[in-house]
DNA sequence: TTCGGAATCGAATAGCATATCGGTATGCT
């Protein structure tokens, strides 16, 4: 069972007891236990069987969550959870998520109304039973049944890359609004999470009514939720959030650095002030004592005034960046500027929809100064995948235009290689041998158990052949999981045998993830970040794989196609 | 439930906006 695994069922667990009623400390101890082994880079699992190491000494975990995830890593299950799960109605679970009911109004409603589905919750707003519940009022039973609609519409978080999308559109809209002097979106779209669950406008307004009525002209918007001097929220399209936060120009960087979050990491900026007798909010840094200002028109003030430096968006998440911080070893983080190569790619000779050739001068055109052509092996019959024929017909192509790209690009006869479902390589050693670059990916059998599946990569590992494991889990986001694999197994053999290990940098996939590649980090992988291009734009996804790696807190020295071709060629 | 400081138990994550109902719930980072 790995970590993601045990937090997701601490956090099931605090649910359950929020709607129990318990005691909100009890509450949030399962909450950051939760998050706490979430975001650890290590296995929990190595550490319960390290007979030197206590998993009570992880902050946030103590005697009992330390007992409960021993037992879930012996039994793969927790007593508590399955009798908590009989307890709590699942209807006051679904309620307290549609928009605007909490867990009051929900346990209120279902105990005084006896609700068994939202489909009762909605014929008793309709029928003006909930209305006359203390408490509730027409507008509240109207906001219940919008929330419903909207709950139905399955609002779920989106990708990076479509929250840029709608970010950019918006962005373009308010910028002709002459009422706005300065803008910024904030939120976990600044931080660059994988996903994003609302967008989140700062600006600095001459006119705030003006600004306002402004991103309510936004075309797609479908709903105001909320109007307020300082602060709105719309519905854009089916159900997605935007919020915009107005503020005057000195107050902006407090305000961004609220409005960027994450909750946890501001929670802690915020208790840091507090030891300080400071107070920060959205509008400044404050002396406790005398309600004095001294800081909150920038970012960089708001940290100074705490005793600290810059922290990136990318870090802000309470994981490890206030030690790193306090002790002046933030990292560097990685920009697109640092990328010399690109490593898998595909071509017309699979299910590429360009020539070699073209995308070796795509690549050109993006600053690259090495590719590796890496189109599927046989066994991916749908893509037309190479047999070693096919394959060597293809490198003696790069051979021959080869001397064209001399000095301006250096183009590395590849190949991803399947690890086939009963183990193995998809094409002999000996043809594996003759490759500059080889990558080893899953892509059939992806539902086999996890002993199965971990096998199958590490025998790729222990392939001398094999220099880079691609996409490693598979996941793609919001619509399939990763495979059941011992990623921590994965990661200690590669980093024994030397091996690489990929990010991919297209914005379904982004596989590493931010916590895989810490631990990678940690345990001195070199990642190779890669855009897996179909297409000449493909190529372009570069950017999403940039984000990721600085959530991982990758510097340029932890990737290794940010080398010259020279010293790259020395990882091979 | 965790943590720390004490020796058995008390304190614990910040701070604010908006809507609706008539003092409180929900939501936001």
């Amino acid at each position: 069972m790995d970590n993601a695994t045990i937090a997701n069922v601490f956090d099931e667990l605090a649910e359950l007891l929020e709607f129990k009623g318990e005691n909100p400390f009890r509450i949030r101890a399962y909450t950051q236990g939760a998050k706490a082994i979430r975001d650890l880079d290590e296995s929990v699992a190595d550490i319960v069987a390290d007979p030197n190491r206590k998993l009570s000494d992880l902050a946030g975990i103590g005697k009992t969550l330390a007992e409960k995830t021993e037992t879930l890593l012996q039994t793969g299950s927790l007593p508590q959870l399955e009798k908590l799960r009989e307890e709590v109605p699942e209807v006051l679970i679904q309620m307290a998520r549609v928009p605007g009911l909490g867990a009051k109004k929900a346990a209120k409603l279902q105990k005084e109304l006896d609700i068994d589905s939202l489909a009762d919750l909605r014929a008793a707003c309709e029928s003006g039973s909930v209305a006359k519940i203390k408490g509730f009022g027409e507008k509240t039973a109207q906001a219940i049944l919008d929330g419903l609609s909207i709950a139905e519409q399955a609002a779920e978080r989106i990708r990076w890359a479509e929250g840029d999308a709608l970010a950019q559109s918006i962005g373009r809209h308010m910028e002709s609004c002459p009422a706005i002097e300065t803008m910024q979106w904030a939120g976990s779209y600044r931080r660059g999470r994988e996903t994003i669950g609302d967008l989140d406008l700062l600006a600095v307004a001459s006119d705030r009514d003006a600004a306002m009525d402004h991103l309510e002209a936004y075309g797609d918007r479908s709903q105001t939720i909320a109007r307020g001097d300082t602060k709105i929220s719309i519905r854009v399209g089916k159900a997605f959030q935007v919020d915009m936060r107005c503020v005057d120009a000195n107050q902006f960087g407090a305000a961004l650095q609220y409005f960027t979050g994450s909750q946890a990491h501001n929670v802690h900026t915020r208790r840091i002030a507090k030891d300080k007798g400071l107070k920060i909010n959205e509008y400044g840094v404050f002396r406790v004592e005398d309600e004095t200002q001294i800081a909150g028109a920038t970012e960089e003030d708001v940290y100074a005034a705490i005793g600290l430096p810059w922290i990136a968006p990318e870090l802000r998440e309470d994981r490890n960046e206030f030690k790193l911080a306090a002790a002046g070893e933030l990292p560097e983080l990685i920009t697109q500027d640092d990328i010399r190569g690109d490593l898998h790619m595909h071509t017309t000779a699979t299910d590429g929809q360009n020539t070699i050739r073209e995308m070796a001068d795509a690549a050109i055109a993006r600053g690259l100064k090495y590719i590796a052509i890496t189109d599927h092996s046989k066994r991916v019959t749908m893509a037309m995948g190479l047999d070693a024929d096919r394959l060597r017909d293809q490198w003696a192509m790069i051979d021959e235009i080869r001397p064209e790209y001399e000095g301006k690009l250096v183009i590395l006869k590849g190949i991803e290689c399947d690890i086939l479902e009963s183990g193995g390589m998809d094409l002999p050693d000996d043809v594996l041998a003759e490759a500059d670059w080889v990558l080893a990916s899953v892509h059939y059998g992806q539902r086999q158990p996890r002993e199965k599946i971990t096998e199958r990569i590490l025998g790729a590992i222990e392939n001398e052949h094999v220099d880079c494991i691609a996409h490693p889990t598979g996941r793609l986001i919001n619509r399939r999981p990763p495979y059941d694999v011992d990623m921590d197994a994965v990661m200690k053999a590669a980093a024994a045998g030397g091996t690489l290990m990929e990010l991919n940098a297209n914005p379904a996939r982004l596989d590493l993830n931010d916590v895989h590649l810490a631990a990678a980090k940690k345990l001195g992988i070199p990642i190779v970040i890669s855009t897996d291009a179909h297409t000449l734009d493909g190529l372009d996804v570069m950017q999403y794989g940039i984000k990721q790696a600085r959530r991982g807190g990758l510097t340029k020295a932890d990737v290794a196609n940010t080398k010259t071709f020279k010293q790259f060629a020395k990882l091979l």
